[in-house]
DNA sequence: ATACTTCTTGAAAGCGGTTTCAAGAAGAGT
DNA sequence: ACTCTTCTTGAAACCGCTTTCAAGAAGTAT
C-alpha cells in the first residue's frame, strides 16, 4: 500500500521494457552499461523497492529460513546458550539476506508437530536446527520434505547429514587433560547423556585420563541435564567419591555444582578443582571465575547459516558436510592453575 | 517443488472452477454443502496445500509478523527475561498462524537501521517490538511506514502506540509496601532508570513509602542496567547507607545484590531483607530463594501477538490500546516474612 | 559485401492464488 | 405463470515479478 511503485512503472520512466529493468535488479548480464545506468538512476531516484512477494512466486525462492529450536523450556530459559546461538544466527542471516523465523518447541513430539506444519506450509527456503535430544526423528522428516537444512549439534545419525558442531571430544579432552597436569587424579566428570556433546565429552575425558595412564572410576561420572539444579545434584552425589577435581559439561551445571560445594564446606580450588565447559557468561559471574572450554557460539551459528545458504543456491553436496570448530581452554581461577602458578 | 498440487489441479478433481476451490479454501459463503464438501474432500485426499506465497501475492498479506529484539548484549544473554519473551511471542505466533521473523539489534541505532531493512523489504504484516531502552526513535520510523505494531513494555511517547505492560508501578509498589509491612523502614531499592519499566517501580516505591508515611531518602536509590553485575555494584553502594531491606528490579540484579551482601558478611534475610522483580526461574534458584513481584511474561507476549493480529486484520483502533497487565508478589524466604510467620 | 554469431531488448507467458463480473439457477412475491 | 431477488458458479483479470522466446542490432569472419 505504501508501495505504489512497480516494476512496471519504472519500466516507463526508464523507457525500458519490465524484463529490462528486472534484469538491471538481478545483475544479469547483457544490458548495455548506458541503459543499465539509466533504469538504475531511476530506480534510485524513485526510491523504488521490488516486491518480494511477487518476486517469490515468480522465482520459486521466499528467502525466508526457520530456526528450529527443541530443547527443554528449563535448557532455554537458564542456559545463556541457545540465546547466545539465536543470536549469532539471526545475525548470519542478517548477512547473508535471508529472513529468520524461529520456531521453538519443548518436546521431541512437539517439535516433529511444528516442523510438520512448517513443511506443509512450504514457504521456507532451509532449515537450522538445534535440539538438546539426539533429534533423529526430525531427519527423516526433513529428507522427506526435500528442503535443505543444516544441524547445529551432531544429530546421532549423522550420516548424510550437514551439521555444525563445536569439537566436543577435544573439549572434554582439553579440560580433563588441564586438571591432570595440575596434579589432580580423582578427577570426576558431571555430563550429559542427552546429546551427542555430553558424550562426546566423556570420550575426551576418557580419552585424558587413558592417555595419562589414570585408571577411568566409573563412579566418578555423574550425569546433568544442562540445569543448574541437575548439576547441584549430581554434584551432591560425586561428593561422597571424594573427588580432587571435576570437569562439568556446561558453565550452568558448574554453577550448581559450586553451589553444592560451597554448602558441603568445600573450597574450590582448594579443596577441589572445577573446570567446565561453553566460556558463557556465568563462567566470568561465578564465584570463583571459571576455568573453561571455550566454544565458538556465534562462529558455528554464523557457519551454519552460511552453510544452508550455500545448499540453497547450489543444492546440496556429496557427501554432506561435517564442520568442526575448535575449541580452547580459557583457564581462570578455579582450577586452581593461577594459585599454582601464582 | 515438492508440492505438484495447485488449485486449479484439485479444481479438475473436483470438477468446479478455481474460484469455488478458493471460496472453500478461505471460507467464503455462498458455496452450496454438498459442492463445498466435495471439494474438501478432494483436498483432504490429496494433501494438498496452497502456495502461500501465491496467496500473499494475489492478497496482499504475508502472514509473517517480526519480533524486533533491541537490548544490549549483555542484557539477552544473561536475564532470562527475553528468552522467556520470545518463547510465549513465538507460541502466540503459532496460536495465530503468523510466522514469527526475529530481528535482534544490541544499539538503538543498530536498531533502527534494522528496522529501515525490514520496512523497505516490505514483507511483513506487522511488528512486535520490544526494547531495553526508550526506544522512541522507532515509533516515527514505524508510523511512516504504516506498518501495524505492538510495543512490549511501554515506550516514553506512548500516545497513540499500541502496547502491552506489565503494571510496573503495582510492581514497585507491592514489594515496597510487603517489606514496610514486616516493620523495615530504612528500604533501599536498586531500579533502572534506563527504561518506563524502571520508572514505573520506582514510582511505586515512591508511593508505597510516602502511603506509610516514611521519609524517602534518595541515598537509598541506587541504579543498574539490569545485569548481574550492576547489582552487586549497586548493592556494594548501597551497603554503606547500611538499610534493613531493598527492593531490586529484577531477579538477576538481585543475584548480584545477594553477591555483595554474602561478600560483606550479611545475611539474608536476617541482617537485609531482599525483594525483586519478574519471578523468573533465577529467583527460585536464588539462595536464599527471593521474595519477588511476578510478572506474567508468557501472558504478555501472547497478548501482544493478539493485539496487532486484530490490527492487522481489522485495522488500527481509535484510540490506540494500552494493555496492562496484573502482577503479583510471589514470597520467599529473601524477605524474612516466612521466619517471622514460622 | 555476405553470411554467421553474438548481443540486446521487448512481448508475452508464466508463478498459483484471489477477486470481480456476469450469467444461469433457484426462490420469492403477486 | 411471470417478474424480481438472491444464490451459485465459472471465466477472466489481476497481484508484480521472472524467464523464455524470438527478432532486430551489432560485430566478425570470409
Amino acid at each position: 500500500m505504501s508501495n505504489k511503485l512497480t516494476i512496471q512503472r519504472i519500466a516507463e520512466l526508464a523507457d525500458v521494457s519490465k524484463a529490462t529493468v528486472s534484469r538491471v535488479l538481478n545483475e544479469y548480464p547483457h544490458v548495455r552499461p548506458h541503459v543499465r545506468e539509466k533504469v538504475q538512476r531511476v530506480i534510485s531516484e524513485t526510491g523504488y523497492q521490488p516486491n518480494n512477494i511477487a518476486r517469490l512466486l515468480a522465482s520459486d525462492r521466499s528467502s525466508i529460513i526457520g530456526l528450529v529450536i527443541s530443547a527443554s523450556a528449563q535448557m532455554i530459559f537458564n542456559d545463556p546458550y541457545f540465546p547466545a546461538l539465536t543470536e549469532a544466527i539471526s545475525g548470519g542471516a542478517a548477512d547473508n539476506n535471508l529472513i529468520l523465523s524461529l520456531f521453538v518447541s519443548y518436546t521431541e513430539k512437539q517439535g516433529r508437530d511444528t516442523l510438520k506444519g512448517i513443511l506443509a506450509a512450504g514457504l521456507l527456503d532451509g532449515l537450522v536446527i538445534t535440539a538438546d535430544h539426539k533429534g533423529d526423528a526430525f531427519i527423516s522428516q526433513l529428507q522427506e520434505a526435500e528442503i535443505p537444512f543444516v544441524f547445529i549439534g551432531r544429530p546421532s545419525a549423522a550420516a548424510g547429514v550437514n551439521y555444525v558442531d563445536a569439537d566436543n571430544v577435544k573439549g572434554g579432552y582439553l579440560a580433563t587433560s588441564h586438571l591432570a597436569s595440575l596434579g589432580y587424579r580423582r578427577i570426576a566428570t558431571i555430563a550429559s547423556d542427552q546429546n551427542t556433546a555430553g558424550d562426546d565429552r566423556i570420550m575426551g575425558y576418557r580419552t585424558a585420563l587413558r592417555e595419562r595412564g589414570i585408571a577411568i572410576e566409573e563412579g566418578l561420572l555423574a550425569y546433568g541435564d544442562y540445569t543448574l539444579e541437575s548439576g547441584y545434584a549430581a554434584m551432591n552425589e560425586l561428593i561422597q567419591r571424594g573427588p580432587e577435581a571435576v570437569f562439568v559439561g556446561s558453565d550452568t551445571m558448574a554453577l550448581g555444582a559450586l553451589r553444592a560445594l560451597r554448602e558441603a564446606g568445600l573450597r574450590v580450588p582448594e579443596d577441589i578443582a572445577v573446570v567446565s565447559h561453553d566460556d558463557l557468561p556465568p563462567a566470568i559471574q561465578a564465584d570463583p571465575p571459571l576455568t573453561t572450554v571455550r566454544q565458538p557460539i556465534a562462529a558455528t551459528g554464523k557457519m551454519a547459516v552460511e552453510k544452508l545458504a550455500q545448499i540453497i543456491i547450489n543444492g546440496q553436496d556429496h557427501p554432506a558436510q561435517h564442520l568442526i570448530n575448535p575449541v580452547r581452554l580459557i583457564v581462570r581461577a578455579s582450577c586452581g592453575a593461577a594459585q599454582l602458578s601464582g
